[in-house]
DNA sequence: AGTCGAATTCGACTGCGGTCGACATTATCC
DNA sequence: GGATAATGTCGACCGCAGTCGAATTCGACT
């Protein structure tokens, strides 16, 4: 017994999720108020929070509906019988891309998910879970046919590629590293470095030089100087 | 020639920081409104954005205060002579027990620091170059004494070793890891592990297979399960 | 000292996220 | 079918971050 109650609620939720799709694209999350989304949608205000709790729950379920689209094409370009690192690059790559497609948007995403605040905690579990699961599965299949160590922990290889792909997003961010180019080949460099103590054989060939080299430059005075205290208290 | 002006806006300036220390201790930082710091301060709202342009500023300013004071006592904690692993991880877990003091205001800091808007971004990376130059200089000093390959890049040491701290932080945020124990032993287990692809001999310890095993539970079902599309689209 | 321009202070005002209680619609029970 | 409870809907309203222009204070120059 579908009741008309049900079905209208499930058709309200989808005109604001409709409405969302169209005004955060169109205008960015913060440049759209609830007011207007609720007006898009044909709805009062108030309405709204009978579906969502906070603006930002409604910013999660926008995120679901599009990171859904995103990773049914990110599948078909991940070979799965390419090796490991290569596997592994390119999936985060392409989270990558899909995070920081529009900077502003990227942030917020990676705040809520890297960040959650305790009531969004499920929501943000659930939508990283999509990203985690396929490199889980990147990790097992490697294991399986033996180019990772049989006895290496898959669970920890997870979480050191994951933290990877967390730093080299937030020093994208930090503006640490100022192009995808920089962002890649520090991924790359990272997980090559692990894999050497991961993996049966060579990992993978070795970063470009010139990308590294322009990485550091701005790290060459971070060797004792970060120590500077200002002395006008009181 | 130091005007009366100049030095009535420094007292101002530390009127509002003072306040802030105050009032964001006592009741946090999103329960004080901008007009409550200014009474505070004994100033009016207005004048507050002559100082800060946001009221995140503000929560930056304030964390600087903050941190200075904790890294005095962070550098007296850490054994410039311990193993490599040692230091890391001391120095990690002592970033993190300052951050999750207050979780909520942890969470606030760490968006701020690890994905910065724009016109925070210099000012973030001033904080974490507290913390970053500290790991290097762990990193420097355990190269120079051999501990780590004379070869071994230490800005990709440095990166490696801070994606690690990013990630149990986040980690902890977003509930996989509930307890201090957990982050601590999963820190230690990514940071042992790496230091074999990076070190000479014995990089330390195995991790409590105990915290591991509890650590892993919740991953149970994560193996091809993260892909159940719905399907009630228009 | 007196005057003018620049810097600073201030609180009324705007816009927005989120709440609330009055009202409308649907389900349930006799 | 009619009465009552439960569930949805709505926009006026609240609190707060941030803006703005009028008023005030200060420094420089005569």
């Amino acid at each position: 017994m579908t009741t008309l109650r049900a079905q209208k609620k499930r058709q309200t939720r989808k005109s604001i999720l409709q409405a969302a799709i169209r005004l955060f694209t169109e205008k960015g999350f913060e440049q759209t108020s609830i007011e207007e989304l609720a007006r898009a949608a044909g709805i009062g205000k108030g309405t709204i929070y009978g579906y969502f709790a906070t603006k930002q729950e409604i910013f999660l379920a926008f995120c679901e509906e599009e990171i859904d689209y995103v990773f049914k094409h990110m599948d078909e370009e991940v070979d799965p019988e390419a090796p490991l690192l290569e596997q592994i690059v390119a999936l985060s790559m392409a989270q990558f891309d899909f995070v920081t497609a529009n900077r502003e948007f990227g942030r917020l995403f990676c705040r809520e998910i890297a960040f959650p605040r305790e009531s969004m905690a499920d929501k943000s579990r659930e939508l990283d879970a999509q990203y985690l699961g396929r490199v889980m599965q990147i990790i097992q299949r490697a294991q399986q046919r033996g180019e990772l160590h049989a006895d290496a922990d898959p669970l920890l290889a997870l979480a050191n590629f994951h933290a990877f792909y967390l730093m080299v997003i937030s020093g994208w961010y930090g503006g640490y590293f100022g192009t995808r180019e920089m962002v890649a080949t520090m991924l790359r460099a990272l997980c090559r470095q692990s894999l050497i103590g991961w993996s049966n054989g060579d990992p993978g060939t070795a970063p470009d030089q010139k990308v590294m080299d322009q990485i550091k430059a701005p790290f060459a005075e971070m060797n004792p100087a970060a120590l500077d205290l200002q002395e006008d208290d009181l």
